[in-house]
DNA sequence: AATGGTATTTTGCCTGA
DNA sequence: TCAGGCGAAATACCATT
């Protein structure tokens, strides 16, 4: 158990190594970059495409302490967000109480013991409570991913709340611990209207797409947390901000999309696409030269796309607001 | 060079066996 | 749980300004 410890100390050191020196083995997940560090403005960017892949470096240590009391499993590590140490999806393996293999069969004298051993362990394990590592995991994945994300912190605590509700529900069994994780930083995200988008959270998560959606449905629907789909003017900021676009337009595309949302032009379709659309569509009424290509590659939505959404949003401006008046109050006769 | 339009393929969601 | 229908979006390609 010395060796351990020991161990313990030289990983603390090249960790905080590594801190200082800003970067593991970062590569910018956009265009496959080298990242620098800002340690004055605490932000890593992509030195070739820009891209702030993390905004508050300083904030990499477990959060999860709010959420549980034990001490001495600050101890143990786990959960932290050094997480080549945890890459094997080992934490989340049970070992069953049958002495069957998976196909059902008896297994064999020596094998019966291995798994007696095994046993011992993972009894260690259940005693610090089986459900409390559980959730310190789902919590470090959880700030993880957040603070890759730029999520504030309050937010994450959105997410393990969440995450903890969908725990105490019985929701888990059958769902990996790191879908369920994601979906309840997205669930976090969607309620506090932050413009992080699906694409953005499969970038940090590791589970795939339709592994992190199904479970963000499943949960949303179980824990009747009546999130509808995302608002358009969430990205709205993001977006301009990243195609440098002035607060002008920021304000007409923000009128267009409630103007279109109004007329319902946004029933089925994608939110991104809409406030591509409405950034494109605002920059010509404010005269900001932005083509649709240069926005189609900002947001991820093709021209084709931009163009269909900019013509329906123009469209209902038309029939329901002639007077070129940002009047906020639209109260409106449909059809 | 940018936009507008169209045909085709891909993709995800829903529904019904 | 799965296949298939369906609409939206992407992709590819061409026309227009």
């Amino acid at each position: 158990m010395t060796t351990l410890s020991t161990h313990d100390a030289e990983e603390r050191e090249s960790t905080a190594d590594e801190e200082t020196t800003a970067g593991e083995d970062h590569v910018c997940p956009d265009c496959g970059g080298h990242l620098t560090h800002d340690a004055s403005r605490g932000e890593t960017v992509c030195a070739d495409c820009g891209l702030v892949v993390d905004e508050n470096a300083i904030d990499r240590g477990p959060e999860w302490r709010a959420f549980d009391s034990a001490e001495r499993d600050e101890k143990s590590r786990v959960g932290a967000p050094t997480t080549k140490l945890m890459h094997d999806e080992g934490l989340s393996t049970n070992i069953g109480w049958q002495n069957k293999d998976a196909n059902g069969n008896s297994l064999s004298s020596s094998q019966r013991e291995k798994m007696q051993r095994l046993r011992t362990w993972n009894e260690r394990f259940r005693t610090r409570d089986h459900s409390e590592r559980n959730l310190k995991q789902a919590l470090g994945e959880i700030d993880r991913m957040g603070s890759a994300l730029g999520v504030p912190k309050s937010a994450r605590e959105t997410a393990g709340v969440v995450y903890r509700r969908a725990l105490d529900e019985g929701l888990l069994p059958g769902r990996s611990i790191e879908g369920v994780a994601t979906a309840s930083l997205y669930a976090a995200v969607r309620q506090t209207n932050l413009p992080q988008t699906i694409d953005d959270m499969v970038v940090v998560s590791r589970v795939d797409e339709q592994e992190f959606t199904r479970a963000y449905r499943y949960i949303n629907r179980e824990l009747s947390l009546e999130i509808g789909p995302p608002d358009p003017a969430d990205y709205l900021s993001k977006f301009v901000s990243e195609l440098d676009a002035s607060d002008e337009l920021a304000m007409r595309a923000h009128d267009l999309i409630e103007n279109g949302k109004a007329a319902n032009v946004h029933s089925g379709k994608s939110p991104v696409g809409l406030a591509a659309a409405a950034i494109y569509a605002a920059g010509l009424l404010v005269n900001e030269e932005l083509t649709q290509e240069t926005i189609s590659d900002a947001t991820d939505v093709s021209t084709v796309t931009i163009r269909d959404r900019y013509r329906e949003l123009l469209e209902a401006e038309a029939d329901r607001d002639p007077v070129e008046a940002s009047a906020a109050g639209g109260s409106n006769a449909s059809a």
